[in-house]
Order: C-alpha cells, then structure tokens, then sequence
DNA sequence: CATGAATGAGATTTCATTCAT
DNA sequence: TATGAATGAAATCTCATTCAT
C-alpha cells in the first residue's frame, strides 16, 4: 500500500512540475504578444488549459510567475556564459563570445529584457520575501561561480571585481534597454530623426557599450 | 504683488500652473512614503486638497502626472549639469563635481530614482503619445545642450559622443539602482551577507562606476 | 436719467429674452441630432456660444430648458387645433383636418414626441414644482378653450368630456410613439418582420387610432 | 430537497438564475422607495448584499437590471391574461375581468408602470441590442398567444386586431400613466383643483379608457 | 451678468486575489 | 486539488451643478 501511494505521490510530484511548467509556459507565450504589459493571471490560466484558481495553487502571486519566468532564463544565460568561460576558447575571444551569447539569448528570448527591467519596479514588489530570496540567491550562486571562472582565464581580475564586472554589465544592459524600449503607441513617434538621438538602436550600443566596459576590465587589467 | 495664499480658482494660464504644479507637490508628497507603488488619484487629490475630477482636469491619466514630476525633475538634473560645465571650474574637477551633483540631487529628490526606474515599465506605457514625445523631446533638448558644452571643455569628444555618454551614464544609473533598489517587504533580506555581493550599496557602487565610465570618455581621448 | 435708466433696462429685458431664446434654439438644435438623448449643458452652451454658467442664469436645471421647449411646442399645436375648431370648417371635416395638423406638426417639430415622452419620466423629475406647475397650468388653459370649443360645435360633448378626450388623445399618442420608438442601437433590429408586428409603423397607427377615438367620441355621441 | 438558504456561490446554472433574482429582488425593492429614478448600482449591490462587482457580473448595466425586472413583470403580465382567455369565463365578463386583472397587477407590482413608463426613453437606451431584441420578441412571443386566443373567443376579431389592441392598450395605459404620474416633488402641486383636470385619476381614467377601448373592438366587431 | 474652474456622484471596467464548493 | 464565483480597490469618464472671480 504505502509503495503504491508513494509511486502515486511520486507520479503527484512529476505532475505538479508538470503543470508549474505549463503555466510558465502559456505565460511566456501570452507575454510575447505584449512585452510591455503582464498578462491577466485569467488569460494565463486559460492557455494553460486551467481555471484561474489553479494557477494560484502554484504561484501565490502574479508576479511570481514572472519572476520564475526571468529565474529561469538568468540560469540559462549564465549557464551558458559559465560554460564560454570554462571552455578551450583563448583570452582575446571571450568578449566577442560572450557578446554573442547575449545576443542571440535575447533575440532568441525576447521576453528576458523586458522582464528583467520589470524585475523590480513590477515583479519583486508584489512577491514574498522568501521567492525573491531564492531567486537572488540562485544569481548569487552563479555570480560567484562566473566570477570564479574570470578570476581563472584572467587572474589579475579577482573574483570580486569580476562579480562587479557582471553587475555593472547587468545594470547598463537593463538601462541601455529601458532608454530604447518604447511603449507599442509610441513606436511611430521614434523614428523622428530628433528622437533618434535618446533613443538609440539598443544592440549596436549594447555591443558598444560592453566591449567598452570589458575591455576596460580584462585587457586593460591585463597591460599592467 | 504675488498672492501668497492661492486662488480658489485658477483663471489664468499662471494660476493654472501653480495649481498644476500643487498637485505635483502632493503627488511628489505621497509617493516619497512609498516609492514601490504609485499613489492612487484619490490619495493625490486628498493630500492636494482637492476632488479626484479635478485632478483629472489637470492630467490625462496618474502616470501622466508622475511623467511629469519626472520630467521637472530630469530639467532640473540637467539644468545643473549644464551650469557645471559653464561654469569656470577646470576640466580636472568636472567629474567629482559632476559625481556630487548627482549624489546631492538624488539624496534631495528621493523621488528621482524610483521614477526613473519606473519611466519606461510603469509610466510611459500608460500616458499619451504627444505627452511622451514632449518629454522625449524636452530631454534631447537638454541632452544636446549637454553634449555641445561638453565638446566645447573636451573638444576631442564630439557632441555625439558627448551625448552617447550621458546616455550611458543615465543607463548606468537606472541599472545599478534598479539591482540594489529593493522592496519594503524586502529590506530585511538584504541584510544576508550572502545577498550583500549581488546588492551593493547603490552609491558607492555608482560613484565607482561613474569615475570609470567619464574618466575612460573624458581623460583617455585627451591623452590620444 | 431714469428715462434713459429704464430704456437701458428695456433693452436688458428684450435682450435676457433673446437669449434665453437662443439657448432653446440652440438645445433643439443639438437635440435634433440625438433624439434619444438629452444634449449635455456644455454643448448646448457651446451651440449658443455662451458659457455654461450663463445657461444657468436662464434655466435652473438642464431639463428645464426642454420643458421650455417642450411647452412652446404644446402651446404652438394648441394653438392650431384651437384654430382648427374655431374655423368655418365642416364638423365632419374636423377629425382629418385634426389628422393632418398633428401629422405635419410632429414632421416639422421631430423633436415634439421625444420631448413629450420624456416629460414626466426625464424632464418633471428634475425642474422646480413652480416652473412645472406654471407648464401644467398653460396646458390646462388651452385644454379648457380647445374642450369648450369642442362643446360649441359638438353639444353633446360636454367640455369635460372634451378635455378628457383631449387627453386621451395624448396618452394614445404618446404610448404609441414610445412602443415604436427604437434607440438608434437597435434601428436594423426592427427590420426582423418578426419585430415588425410589435413595432408597428407610428403614423398610420396613429392614424388608425386617433380615427377610431374620435369617430366614438364625436360621431357616436352625435347620433344619441 | 431545495436548500431554503442560498448558498454563497452560485455553481449551477439554477443557483445563478436565482443569484440574478435576488440582485432583481434587492433591485426592485430599492426602486419602490423612489419610483422616480432608477436606483444606482451601488445601493442595488448592498441591498442585494453583493459586492458591486458582483452585480456586473451578472448584468451589463444598471438598466439590463430593470429591463430584466419588466421583462419579468411583463411575462407575469400577459400570462394572467392568457389565463383569463383561455379559461372558462364568459365573453361578456371579459372585460371587467381583464380591467381586475390590470388593476390587481398594478397595485400588487407598483414598479411596473413607472418602469414601463422608462422603458425606451430610459432604459432601453442603455441595454444591448442582442438583450433588448430578446426582451421584444418574448413580447412578441406572448402578444400572438393572447391575439390567438382572443381570436379564439371573438372570432371576428382577427389575431392580427387583436394584438393591435393590447398594442393599443399598453399605448394608451402608459400613455395615462405618464400624464398622471407626477414627481415626488410635484406631488403637493397636483391637490390644486386648477390642475385636477389635466392629471386625472389614474386608475378610474384607465378603466374607462379600457371598456371603451374593448369594448369598440370586441363587443361592436361582434354585432357586426 | 458672464465665465469656466471645481466639485463630486455615479457608471463602468479591469483584475488580482480569495474562498466556498 | 480544482474550480470559478465573489470581492473590492482603483482607474477612468461623464456631466450636472455650483460658485469664486
């Protein structure tokens, strides 16, 4: 008995994450229709194929659904740039690797921008203390273990100062977004040349702006 | 002579203005209690002594109203900007100046971040097309200005470049405030030593990032 | 002085009626357009190029202006029937004749039925006791000249019985126009021949009716 | 077994029907305290012991609600009627039959002849087109039985006759209604005996009206 | 007198969240 | 667990009416 009950636990668990993921995943979907507002927790619900109560059994808040959302695609991302770090590739590539990285996991998750300039201003205010938590202590993990990593490839960067270098990466990219992110009933309005100038092309000044800050962190670092 | 005491009603465009600008006091006044959530109209009205459908006499929508504090707020910014770099200080000393009028500004306007932070995710998807342009255009305005004053003390930074800078600085700034602002319900958190490494304290870290990012603009081209 | 005091004062007086006037005017000129809606103050202000505030001076409530109107109509068909009946017509003539005026009064005022189905439900409700008392008593003025001119050349129909035939023409009419009078929304309804049946056409029922109401009270009675 | 307590939440079809007759209920119960103006939402959904959003869900508008409410009344209506018709009573009793059955009903529903009174001035304005068409063909639906069953009776009186006649009927009582029904605030101006003339009794005005009405169509149609 | 700013009630909508079933 | 009915706060809008200037 208890063996057939813990299987059909077991089976509950599997189920469970199941469903979790499938509401991450119609959230994901509806929010690509329009990333400049969350969906209503209804419309996620309905295409998860679930009432709207469901979906609170596995998130408490709206926002938590985003938040596992961005979770899970920061892990992602530093995923992969731990593994550019980590691999045979030499010194003097890894900026132009890693901007490639983030360009095609942005181009390829087009919702991970938009979510993560929300990250504060909409999501982590409206979810309990304890999920934000976790999240930030899943970025600390990986933080360290990527500043770890560019202590190794470039020892006279420390793994604190590497930390920063992610940080400050972190901040101009989401600032860098937020200037050029336009609202959809203002998207007309930017292509008046005088607009042009505040409103700059975001990847081109991303790929600017961050051989510029690590340059200046691994190679000049690198001369002295 | 100037009536201390206001009008109960505004007849000319001057009234109108003060008026329009006592509901910017309030809204200013309220929000500082919470910077994580804009105040509700009826709250604003309350603290500007006024009926909620006269606030909406003056602003579209509440976001309108925040853009404008916002946009009073930026001119402001920018307007002491502009006076530093006229003004006869040496090249030398522009960046500590500039680094304390920011820190001076910010500290008096607590506002100032929070807004900023939320211009593009909260604010702006939720005001008027014309609105928006006349802020985006307010601010190029001043950021031309800006750039040219610039080039005129660093003539080997064009105007372009000069403008790419404050751009830059400003994407700095939101991003760096953006990962150390946390909510209310959060403060506590944040005390973890194990979070301290990925929530700097904000101003240290953008006084830091601030000295890197101009003195790389500024000083090394003067060398070239 | 005082002469000329007391010429300006004419002319106030002639001129405060002109302009009341042209606040009416204007109301049925924007009535006209949406007769299923009272006009807002504003616009009908606007229509007279006054401000809202005048229109105040003139009319204590919106709906007082259309009860002006309203009673300027009732006292124009009055007029006429009373005409009708005090001219060399035939006795037999009198109901067609009655027919044709009210047809080609309410085709030149398209305003009066609205109006009058609006009277007690909209107008009365919300205009003061002794502007809607001083209505009811110029109804009952013309009513008592049009029911005692009926007597004169109907005999047996006692002024009383006039009167009341009087008003039972008007809640004929009156329950007519309601029942096939169809909010602009609902116009392409009434084309379903299934509608059809309980909508019928408001001028030849009209017609239908009033013949058969005042066949029984003039001509029955004629042959006692 | 039928629970005599409602249940909060109304799961079936059958407890929201009987949700939506409590909000009808609660709604009619508020309006009989001011028959001069329909209700506002708020004081329906607190009578009703609702939230407000909760009345919205089950009505589109306020005046879906009291649609709804003479919908009902009407039904209520023309079936006694049909009743009356169809069961074993006289022909020459009919009419004072229906004229008991009119005045019971009103007496009984003193809502229905203020709300029928709104019907397309008022209420009709504010209700979707698909939900007033289904309120005029429920009329429809009840106005060919009573013409059915009138033709049945009075055989020279085609069913086509005979529902213009309860048309004429419904015409002419609201019609009535509305010349008598004075405003609360108009109440004391009606004792006037100068104005007793024009605001008859309502009820001996309709009984008179009625036989006469009827009695043209069905008792001389038979002589014929 | 004339003006139009200010008021405030109320309708309607949206939607996150709760909770009875 | 799953459901979706119920809640209620807040935004927004409309507009009649008032009243300071």
């Amino acid at each position: 008995m208890k063996c057939i009950t813990q299987r059909l636990r077991a089976i509950d668990d599997n189920e469970k994450a199941l469903k979790r993921q499938s509401i991450l995943d119609a959230a994901a979907r509806i929010f690509a229709k329009d990333l400049n507002n969350l969906p209503s927790v209804i419309s996620i619900a309905k295409a998860s194929g679930l009432a709207k109560g469901t979906v609170y059994l596995y998130f408490k808040t709206k926002e938590e659904i985003f938040l596992a959302l961005l979770s899970e695609q920061y892990e992602t991302l530093l995923l992969e740039i731990l593994s550019l770090l980590d691999s045979e590739i030499e010194n003097k590539h890894i900026i132009p690797e890693l901007i490639t990285i983030l360009t095609r996991f942005m181009a390829l998750k087009g919702s991970f921008m938009p979510l993560a300039s929300m990250a504060n201003t909409v999501i982590e205010k409206n979810v309990e203390r304890d999920v934000v938590a976790q999240f930030k202590l899943m970025l600390v993990k990986y933080l360290k273990a990527v500043g770890a990593s560019l202590h190794q490839r470039f020892p006279h960067l420390s793994t604190e100062k590497g930390i920063q270098l992610l940080l400050h990466t972190n901040a101009l990219i989401i600032g860098l977004w937020q200037m050029q992110s336009w609202p959809e009933n203002l998207k007309e309005l930017m292509c008046q040349p005088e607009l042009k100038i505040v409103s700059p092309e975001f990847f081109p000044e991303m790929v600017c702006a961050l051989n510029y800050l690590w340059r200046g962190s691994l190679l000049n670092h690198e001369q002295s």
